[in-house]
DNA sequence: GTCTATAATTGGATAGAC
DNA sequence: GTCTATCCAATTATAGAC
């Protein structure tokens, strides 16, 4: 087994040529949060079962239950991942050295280019929380606050230094949010993601931010 | 039984004092339908059960059977009653007199007034797309993008007479569009709807289709 | 860590009396 | 139209061998 692979082998091409363990580098864990994820998004939580994963990655519905204690770590599992791989990689674009309208627009683009590539989890953490323990939706709304949070006060201190007309920096930044994930719902291969980070960086920057409301 | 009420004399207390009878005024059937939304909206379509649904109107689980054949069909009826009501009554709207921001204007207004009015349905309809069967979901999600595709004529129309500078009125609708949806999904009671409502039409009047992209 | 077999429960839906 | 009683299928999760 020559490059390195999953725990069976699997393989994922990439753009140039070459391959990464399918998963996110998590080996079985991965493998199952990712085929579960595929699933979710396109049939619903409650509708997919554990038969159906664990066929997916090769094994027995039973055998899942050495990887995750019940179906819905496996949901956690996704909902974590997604919100807390938008924090720990978003967060530094904020407070690193620029303008607020230059940090909000490397935000604004990280953010829409993590979204498209892990477009089935970010839509399935974002549709299917009704299916997680109250512990675990709380902690996932938590990070999800703070996030909004911290877009709110970079748009606050663009208002304070005269960048951005918007006068309640809390509710535009949930209508920015809002527009950006909207995107999960209706993004399709093939669409060139670049420019529509273009195009959302500048309906934020110079539209809803410039609207004076 | 003096004020006009529901089959079993529920009603429910408008503003200004009055009462109608709850459910949208469809007798049994539209009680069944609210109750089951509020149901869907808190714990999710799958974790709802039919006997929770029967007793908060009344009755017990196998009664529902005399007024819709499936669970589904209590789903469909809420996504149908939502996507056919906005259609229905904001459609107009776009066809009325005015230049095409005061008709998109008035179209935004509406919007946001009735998702406010309508939220738990609203959001219902929005996030367990995937209880539907494919039949009704592709009826749903034809009524969704005949609205789009609305939105996106008159943003086109208003480009062309010069009122909005956005180059893309495809792209520029699905945005405004998911903006607005957003709002289903925090919005809570106590909240300041008109004063929403204005805020969100800036942002998309004076914001993002005048950003120029 | 994976398997077969099965437990245990849930929940949508039906039958038939009233 | 509503009830009680029940069926039946599906599904999460466990037990214990290999």
């Amino acid at each position: 087994m020559s490059p390195k692979s999953g725990d069976d082998g699997t393989v994922v091409s990439l753009s140039d040529g070459r391959t990464r363990p399918r998963g996110g580098g998590e080996g079985r864990r991965g493998e199952i949060v990712s085929a579960a994820a595929d699933f979710f998004a396109e049939h619903g939580y409650h509708t997919v079962g554990m038969r159906e994963i664990a066929e997916a990655v090769g094994i027995r519905g039973a055998s899942l239950y050495n990887h995750f204690s019940s179906k819905e770590e496996i949901m956690y599992a996704i909902a974590l991942r997604m919100t807390r791989e938008l924090q720990d990689q978003h967060m530094p674009l904020l407070d690193a050295a620029g303008t607020p309208r230059e940090r909000l627009a490397n935000l604004i683009r990280a953010h829409i280019l993590s979204l498209a590539e892990h477009q089935t989890e970010h839509l399935v953490s974002l549709r299917e929380q009704t299916a997680l323990t109250p512990e675990h939706l709380a902690e996932i709304t938590d990070i999800r606050k703070y996030y909004q949070r911290r877009v709110r006060d970079v748009i606050a201190a663009g208002v304070a230094a005269g960048e951005f007309h918007a006068v309640n920096p809390h509710q535009a930044a949930v209508a920015v949010l809002d527009m950006m994930n909207g995107i999960s719902w209706w993004l399709h291969d093939g669409e060139d993601v670049e420019a529509l980070a273009d195009t959302y960086t500048a309906y934020a920057l110079d539209g809803v931010l410039q609207s004076g409301s």
